[in-house]
DNA sequence: AAATCGCATCGAAGCGCTTCGACAACCTAT
DNA sequence: ATAGGTTGTCGAAGCGCTTCGATGCGATTT
C-alpha cells in the first residue's frame, strides 16, 4: 500500500507539501503541483481514509438509517437511499447504511465513534425516540420525513398536506362531489406516521373549503382487503366518482376490481394515485398522480447536511411542493342519475 | 469525546490495559477487567473508529455495492441490502453503501484507502468489468449473482438453473404438456444477467427431458406490454396451460388479463411465479411461487466475507436451493377439448 | 541599502489507537 | 531453595495523515 511518505520521496518534496497539493489549503507553485501529481499517478496512491480521519476529525462520511421494516414504500425507500449514496459522492462523501434494527444506540455509536461526520434518518416518525439523542449529541443530522416537534431539526419531506389539498383540487375542478381516500395500512395511522396525517389533514381541509363530501378508509395491501374496503366504500357513498389511493400496494387491486365491477376510469370513476411516477407510469391504467420525489428529497437532504457541515445552513424545514401529473385516470364527473 | 486516555485515567490502569480489555486479546484479572469497563460504562467512551482502523489496518467495514439502476427487482435488492447490513452489524461490521455509478473506480478506491475490508457486489453479470480489478488487487470479496468465469471467486446465489427445473417439474407433474415463460424484458436477457439465462436453461433442458412443450417470451412490465405478450403467446400455443412468470412487474397484469380474459386460476391456467414470496402472497391470487431468498443470500454473502476476512473460508460458489411453494395459482391441468 | 512582505516549502508534533517486548509478581516443579 | 513458566500490566513505538509554526527567498516598499 502506497502511502503520502513514498509520493513525497518519489517526487522530491517533503510530506506536508504533498498533502497541501491534496487538500489544496496552502498554495503550492504550479511546478511542484505537477511533480506530486505525477507521483501520485504512477504510484497509484490513495490515501489512507482511517490516517486522514484520525488526523482531520473528518471521516467524509454521512450515515443513512432506513428503517428497518421493508413492509412499506420498499421502492421508495431504495430510491432515496440511492439518491443519496449518489448525491453524497458528488459532495466526495460515502455513505455507511444503518438499518433501524440498533435504534438509538446507532446514534450514539456512529455519534461517538466519529465514524460518520452527520447523519440522514429515513422514516421518522412523529415521536421519534431518536430525536433526543440527536439533539443532545449535536451530530449534525437531517430527518427526511416530519416529526412532532421540529425545533433545532433540518427536516426535508414532500408536503403532504399541499398533496392532499392538491388532489382534492383536482377532482373537485372536473365536478366531482363525493370523494373517497384509500389510504395506508391502519398500522400507519396507528404508529402516527406524520406523513399520512399529513395527507388526511390537507385531504380534509381542502374539501371542506370546496365544499366536497369526503370519505377516508385505510386499507391494508393487497386484492382481498382493496375489495372489502371498495364494498363498504360504496356501501356508504354510492355517489362516489372520484377515489384517491395513498398505498402503493392498494393501486392494482383497485383498478382490477373497478374493471371487474364494470366500472370504467375515467368515464364512471376517477382515480387519483400519491405514490411514485415509476408505479403510476406502469399501472394498467396511466394514473393521474401526485409523485414522491424520492430522488429530490435524497439530494436535498444530503444538500443540507453538507451544508452543515461546511459551517454554512442552518435548521430549517424543507417541504418540497407536490406536482400533479394528469394521466388517463382522471375526467369530467359523471351527470347524476 | 471521550478518548481511551481518559478511560486508563479514570480506571487508574494503563492505555495499553483498556485496549486489551477491548480486544480481549490478553488475560486481564477480573478486577481490572471490571473497573475498565465501569470506567467506560460511566464515561460513555467509544472508541475512535478512524484511530483504530490505523492502527489495526482494519476499518471493520464491508462495501456493499448496489447497481445504480433501479428499474429492476428494487424490493429484492433493498431486501438483500438490509439483510447484509444486519449481519453486517451481527458480526461487528458496518456497511458502507457504494452505487454502481462509479464502476470499476469504486473498487479501486476503497481498495486502496483501506475505507473497507471486504466488499460485496450485487447483480454481477456474466462478463462484469469489476472482476478482473478484483482478482487482482485481492480484495477480500463476494459476489451475489454468478458471472461467466468464477475461479478465484466466491459467490452466492440462488440456483437458478434449478429453479427452472423446479417450475417445469411442478406443472408437468399436474399434467401439464404446453408450458409458457413470461421472462424478464429484453434486456436483461441482452445484458447477458446470468440468472435469467441460467433458468432458462434450466426451464428448457428439464422441460425436454420430461417431453414437455416449452415457450419462453421476454416481456417487458406493465399492463399493455403483457397483453401483448400474452396474446402472443396464445395464438402461437393455444393450448397452453401452464404459466411460468419470471418479471415481478408482470405478476399483477397477467393476473388481470386472465381474468378479463375469462380465463380461471388455476381451472383453465396454472400460474408459476419466480418471485419474493411477499409478491406471490399480495398478488390478486395466491401465487404457486419459488421464492427469491433474499434475505438468505445477504446472509450468506455476509458470513463467507467475514469467514475470509478471518482466514478462514475459501473461494467457493454457494448456490441456495430453490423451494417451491403451492398456493392457489396452480392445478391439473384442464383436459383437453 | 535596509526593512517589509508574501509565497512556497519543510519539519515536527500530534490525532487515538494497537501491539510488541519488557518486567514484575506469583506459581509450580525440581 | 532455585530455575522455569504463567499471568497481568505497563511503556513506547508506530499506523499515515493533517496542520501549525518556522524558514528561506525573491519582490516590493521606503
Amino acid at each position: 500500500m502506497v502511502t503520502l511518505a513514498e509520493v513525497a520521496q518519489h517526487a522530491g518534496v517533503s510530506a506536508s507539501t504533498v498533502s497541501y497539493v491534496l487538500s489544496g489549503k496552502r498554495s503550492i507553485s504550479a511546478n511542484t503541483r505537477q511533480r506530486v501529481e505525477r507521483s501520485i499517478r504512477e504510484l497509484g496512491y490513495h490515501p489512507n481514509a482511517g490516517a486522514r480521519a484520525l488526523a482531520s476529525s473528518k471521516s467524509n462520511i454521512i450515515a443513512l438509517m432506513v428503517p428497518l421494516r421493508t413492509d412499506m414504500y420498499v421502492p421508495v425507500m431504495m430510491e432515496i437511499a440511492i439518491a443519496v449514496a449518489t448525491s453524497a459522492r458528488a459532495h466526495g462523501y460515502d455513505v455507511l447504511l444503518l438499518t433501524g434494527e440498533e435504534g438509538p444506540d446507532a446514534v450514539r455509536r456512529v455519534a461517538g465513534s466519529g465514524l460518520a461526520d452527520g447523519m440522514i434518518l429515513m422514516d421518522v416518525e412523529l415521536d421519534d425516540e431518536r430525536l433526543p439523542l440527536l439533539r443532545e449529541t449535536d451530530q449534525p443530522s437531517v430527518l427526511i420525513g416530519l416529526p412532532a416537534d421540529t425545533s433545532g431539526l433540518t427536516c426535508v419531506d414532500l408536503d403532504f398536506r399541499a398533496t392532499g389539498a392538491l388532489c382534492v383540487e383536482h377532482l373537485a375542478k372536473q365536478g366531482h362531489q363525493d370523494i373517497a381516500v384509500i389510504g395506508e395500512a391502519p398500522a400507519v395511522y396507528e404508529r402516527h406516521t406524520g406523513f399520512a396525517e399529513r395527507t388526511l389533514d390537507g385531504l380534509r381541509s381542502r374539501s371542506r373549503e370546496l365544499g366536497v363530501r369526503l370519505l377516508h378508509r385505510p386499507c391494508e395491501g393487497g386484492y382481498d382487503a382493496m375489495a372489502v374496503t371498495l364494498a363498504r366504500i360504496l356501501d356508504e357513498r354510492p355517489d362516489t366518482s372520484g377515489l384517491i389511493v395513498q398505498n402503493e400496494s392498494a393501486v392494482e387491486p383497485l383498478l382490477a376490481l373497478l374493471r371487474q365491477q364494470g366500472r370504467a376510469v375515467p368515464e364512471d370513476v376517477s382515480v387519483v394515485a400519491i405514490c411514485p411516477d415509476q408505479v403510476a407510469m406502469q399501472a394498467s391504467v396511466r394514473l393521474t398522480s401526485v409523485a414522491i420525489p424520492a430522488q429530490e428529497m435524497g439530494r436535498h437532504a444530503v444538500d443540507h447536511l453538507v451544508a452543515k457541515l461546511e459551517g454554512r445552513g442552518s435548521d430549517q424545514v424543507v417541504l418540497i411542493a407536490p406536482e400533479l401529473t394528469a394521466r388517463g385516470s382522471t375526467g369530467p364527473a359523471p351527470s347524476r342519475s
